[in-house]
DNA sequence: CAATTGTTCTATAACTAGTAGACTAATTGT
DNA sequence: ACAATTAGTCTACTAGTTATAGAACAATTG
């Protein structure tokens, strides 16, 4: 199974699509050239309609991380050594950083365990990028 | 003006409301027992319906981050200075926190770009919450 | 030419976002 | 104690989103 999904989650089933290979490829098990599966593929290994699986490689395409064709099907088109990301799209996702940390600033969480679980996230990426570099 | 909103932007209205206030929360800005302004106060002040500022309210009180009466209105119950969060939440948090610095890393920032950004943010917290304390 | 695969269209049921009005509980001033 | 005010709660409605479903179309590969 390339990845698995909570059917009855809060979380979209097209967005837990997006999310889990958001992480795939940052681990480095997605590098850039990669195929995924076919739309109609992946829908019956999670159970699900294929529309929603083109939803969630819809919302990569958008963000440039995938690449569509017609036979070719999904192809990752970025990963992490495919220089800077497009202009805007740093700004917006710090806005987005600084909420999450908001949040957990706000909970009670201090500085440094937020940096702990910020380097131990990163170091689980890092660690198969240096692998298959 | 307490806060401001984009009506027309992709995160619901309520949404923002929430996370908003609870940057303010994390700043210092709004600490531990201040008082917010009725839901209807601050919906004539944006320009919304009443019922959406209080979902995004309700939302914060489902947190743990605000505590609301009848006539008392909404009040700060948490800031970052009260103590670990409630079981189970640092988990979510970790997962969503793994998921944006996934998308950053498959975007092609490097741990040292993100290290920095996340350092920044944070600072910008802490620094208004020494000041207060 | 035929099989595969993405694309587009229509349709439907369930849920969410935002607005709206009426209602109820708690406080405040007299 | 009473009345006015204040502010959250409840029900309801419209528009949009999520997820599913099926049919038809277009392009690419072998």
């Amino acid at each position: 199974m390339l990845l698995s999904i909570e059917p009855d989650g809060p979380v979209p089933i097209y967005q837990q699509i997006r999310d889990r290979i958001v992480e795939a490829i940052a681990t480095g098990e997605l590098p850039a050239g990669a195929s995924l599966p076919s739309t109609r593929q992946l829908a019956v290994d999670l159970g699900v309609n294929f529309h929603t699986v083109n939803k969630g490689y819809d919302l990569l395409r958008q963000e440039g991380l995938l690449r569509i064709g017609r036979k070719s099907g999904a192809v990752v088109r970025r990963d992490a050594g495919s220089g800077p990301p497009d202009p805007g799209w740093e700004d917006d996702w710090a806005g987005r950083l600084r909420t999450l940390l908001a949040e957990a600033i706000a909970q009670g969480l201090s500085p440094d365990q937020i940096g702990e679980h910020g380097q131990a996230a990163v170091a689980g990426f890092s660690l198969r990028i240096e692998e298959g570099a």
